[in-house]
DNA sequence: CGGAACGGTCCCATCATATGGAACAGCCGG
DNA sequence: CCGGCTGTTCCATATGATGGGACCGTTCCG
């Protein structure tokens, strides 16, 4: 498989800059290029909208030709138009954020969220990629997925709290409660303080291609609630939808 | 100013995806390259996750990465987050879809756009880039940036239905009334089944960075309402944001 | 069932083109 | 006013992108 190697390097500056704008030298050292190199491409992609100069000489960050381009990625985009409303009245019913996320490799994508205006907020995750193995959403896509779950499985599961599940046999037990439920929530397990409760999205063929979620501060989320009920609602809304 | 190529070319081919899906042979077409170059190209923007073969052999797509990556575009995603809470409670208010646009050269660019479910919906114009001229959205930035109004009224304003203001003095009068009013509508004139309220939305300096909108299909909205009560409610929640 | 007409991928000789070191220019802070 | 920091430009070099054509798999039609 023969690949070109100056649209790997443009794309390796992009993702560079998708962890924070930076300038030419910064960037050359995060991505190990020389500097004439990583400026030379910067200005073509400045002059195709995907990067722009904050300032003449100054920073660079990602442009909107990415929001356009991105509009446009179908997998995504017909997602969220389609469940977006659902994720209104779902973060609604709750008071808590709503939101989708697709698999992509051994990790969950979060596409899209809506989050109720409120003093305490959960962060957007909204383009942010976040291991199965950590989180109710990634649970919910192993839990219908054995190959993928095999995968998984057998490769490491760092911890990124002390709940989280790091090992086979933890994971193996939770799918298993996941698959019987048709739903999956967890606790502090990928972050601190935050909780989350999933469910699938399926295809008209049965399949689970994406998932929907609810999340929230664990200080007030599921709070009293019972999470299986919570579990049961989301699952009942997910079931609703259905993609192609 | 010297460019890369072969990136030139990569994003030409993403761009020609960006209006829909198609295998190697009609991208080639479409950009005018042989062959072996877009299937070459194809490839390694695949490996990167810009594109997805949507079957092995078959039709190419755009993918996942560029959501990522569009996600950490500032401009945007701040934005979209910072303002989303508002378009729920908009499109709650009126019972239509909301969004907000930023301007982008003489066009606008739509971000993020709210639909309820409803029967008849607007479609979803995120990632799609309007001429000023044409929208309301495009008027709030005109009317509030004088400089910009000069070099638009003075470009090419194409028509796109029998309602577009397609004169400098069919404009200037419009933009003067939108400058009074703080708000702007128009009905039918972009696309001629689809009316539409805006507001600017300032940054604490004063000067209008985007723009907050509302609109509906013509059938229904702005129906019995009053376009200027209306305008005025947008007007109200867009002050109520401050961007920076 | 055969074969023609697509589709996408691969190969490899050719040279256009991306490359990167070094020199340059602009900006700040001391 | 200078030293250290930016980002940008130059240009000789050879790397690496290129594209015509061969190849292979499907589909469609005779």
């Amino acid at each position: 498989m023969t690949t070109v190697q100056s649209i790997d390097r443009a794309f390796a500056v992009l993702r560079s800059l998708a962890s924070g704008p930076a300038g030419v030298s910064e960037i050359a050292e995060r991505v190990a290029l020389p500097k004439s190199t990583v400026s030379r491409l910067l200005s073509t992609l400045e002059e195709l909208g995907a990067v722009e100069q904050v300032s003449a000489g100054g920073e660079y960050r990602i442009g909107w030709t990415m929001i356009e381009l991105s509009a446009a990625a179908r997998p995504g985009r017909s997602l969220i138009s389609l469940t977006r409303p659902h994720l209104a009245e779902l973060s609604r019913l709750t008071g808590e954020a709503a939101g989708i996320s697709i698999p992509d490799g051994t990790d969950m994508l979060y596409l899209d969220q809506l989050t109720p205006d409120s003093e305490l907020k959960v962060r957007d995750w909204t383009g942010h990629r976040i291991p199965m193995h950590a989180v109710p959403s990634g649970h919910i896509m192993l839990a219908f997925n054995d190959q993928l779950a095999e995968r998984v499985i057998k490769s490491p599961l760092p911890p990124f709290t002390p709940h989280t599940l790091t090992t086979a046999t933890a994971l193996r037990q939770r799918l298993k409660v996941v698959r019987g439920a048709g739903y999956a929530w967890a606790l502090r397990e990928f972050a601190p303080e935050m909780n989350s409760v999933a469910a699938g999205l399926r295809a008209t063929d049965g399949t689970v291609l994406a998932v929907l979620h609810v999340y929230g501060p664990a200080s007030r989320f599921p709070g009293d609630r019972d999470p299986d009920e919570l579990g049961a609602l989301v699952k009942s809304m997910a079931d609703k939808i259905r993609i192609d």
